[in-house]
DNA sequence: AATTCGGGGGA
DNA sequence: TCCCCAGAATT
């Protein structure tokens, strides 16, 4: 059986030599670990790194987070993806307050009560912020220990996740944990990347079962993605006779949750982009609306599925306004926008609108 | 156990 | 294009 129980020292070794000044690292304030890695949750330091400073200046302690609005928390958050993560900290935040004095729980168990804070976000402000020796597991890990430990098992099964957790925990030593978490990812991001990993500079080279079999480009194993749906969504500026015009929140829970919109909604079949846009309208708002010319086309992908989104002026006809399927709604001119959190793709339409109502050069 | 949640960066 | 990213909650 394989030995990686010595993992650690040359592992910490490279780490002080080489690890990177990122912002989460000049203190130890729990709450700003927190948030650090709530942010980093799927996303990559580069785009978190201007969020979190911004984040800390808006909300420096958990405290101003708890005491916030919901759309100043979406407004901070805005274009980072994910946006349950920022509800999920404004609550965890009150919760916190409430009845934890103002202060993070220091065991990864009584962290992960809190919500937005799972397995790995536990692990890791219990192993960073108070030193506790328990194992942290995310994308860069699984990939170096499937690695290590040769793994052939298809990393999306819960089983195989099981064992991933089960090998870290026997792998973290008691002295500086959370450095030896911190120095396992980022050994997944800079030494042992995806396609082209630098085994010639690798620390753990030696211990690497992987390495060993010529398999380190067949580690991790993944299922197949299908291939992703494609919709035509429609979506509408509508203006009133005093010149302001409609803006939407969507529910709170689901895609984009809480962030603000320009309404609209999916093509069905046999429709025509106007005819779609109408329908929803009526469908979300209970109004009737008249569609004008044409704004912009956006292309976006989420995760499960891509997008083609047409926008068109309209005008407002008759009917009174109903939250059918929106969380609220606004009429508002441009100046009043940035006060709200938008979606990227709603961002897009505004920079349009804003570029075509500029003055045209000769 | 599988699906749903964004958006950007890099090969 | 496709893959990947300091995952969590819901179904």
């Amino acid at each position: 059986m394989l030995d990686l129980t010595s993992l650690s020292v040359p592992l910490l070794q490279w780490w002080d030599e080489h690890k990177v000044d990122l912002p989460w690292r000049r203190g130890r304030d729990p709450y700003a670990i927190w948030i650090a890695e709530v942010m980093l949750q799927q996303t990559q330091i580069s785009t978190v790194i201007p969020y979190y400073e911004r984040w800390l200046a808006q909300f420096p302690t958990v405290e101003h987070l708890a005491a916030a609005s919901l759309s100043e928390v979406l407004k901070q958050w805005e274009g980072l993806g994910y946006y349950s993560r920022a509800r999920n900290l404004h609550a965890a935040a009150q919760t916190i307050v409430a009845t934890y004095s103002g202060q993070l729980p220091q065991t990864a168990a009584e962290l992960q009560k809190l919500k937005g804070i799972g397995p790995y976000t536990a692990g890791a402000i219990a192993s960073i912020a108070f030193q506790q020796p328990v194992p942290i597991v995310d994308g860069n890990i699984t990939r170096v220990l499937t690695r290590l430990a040769d793994i052939p098992d298809d990393i999306s099964q819960s089983q195989t996740q099981k064992g991933i957790w089960h090998l870290a925990g026997t792998l973290v030593p008691l002295v500086r944990p959370g450095d030896y978490n911190q120095a396992l990812m980022e050994l997944g991001q800079k030494i042992c990347l995806p396609a082209m990993p630098r085994c010639a500079v690798c620390p753990a080279a030696a211990l690497c079962q992987a390495r060993a079999n010529g398999t380190q480009l067949e580690r991790p194993v993944r299922p197949r993605r299908p291939g992703l749906p494609h919709y035509h969504v429609a979506a509408g500026v509508i203006w009133r006779d005093d010149g302001r015009f409609l803006i939407a929140q969507r529910p709170l829970n689901g895609l984009l949750g809480g962030l603000w919109e320009f309404p609209g909604g999916k093509q069905e079949p046999g429709e025509t982009l106007p005819q779609t846009l109408k329908r929803e309208i009526s469908e979300e708002l209970g109004i009737v609306i008249k569609v004008a010319q044409p704004i912009t086309m956006i292309k976006h992908a989420y995760t499960h599925f891509r997008i083609t989104l047409h926008t068109f002026h309209a005008h407002y006809q008759s009917g009174q306004i109903q939250h059918l399927g929106v969380a609220d709604h606004a009429w508002v001119t441009f100046a009043d926008l940035a006060r709200y959190p938008f979606a990227v793709t709603d961002q897009k339409i505004i920079a349009a609108l804003v570029e075509q109502s500029r003055p045209k050069p000769l």
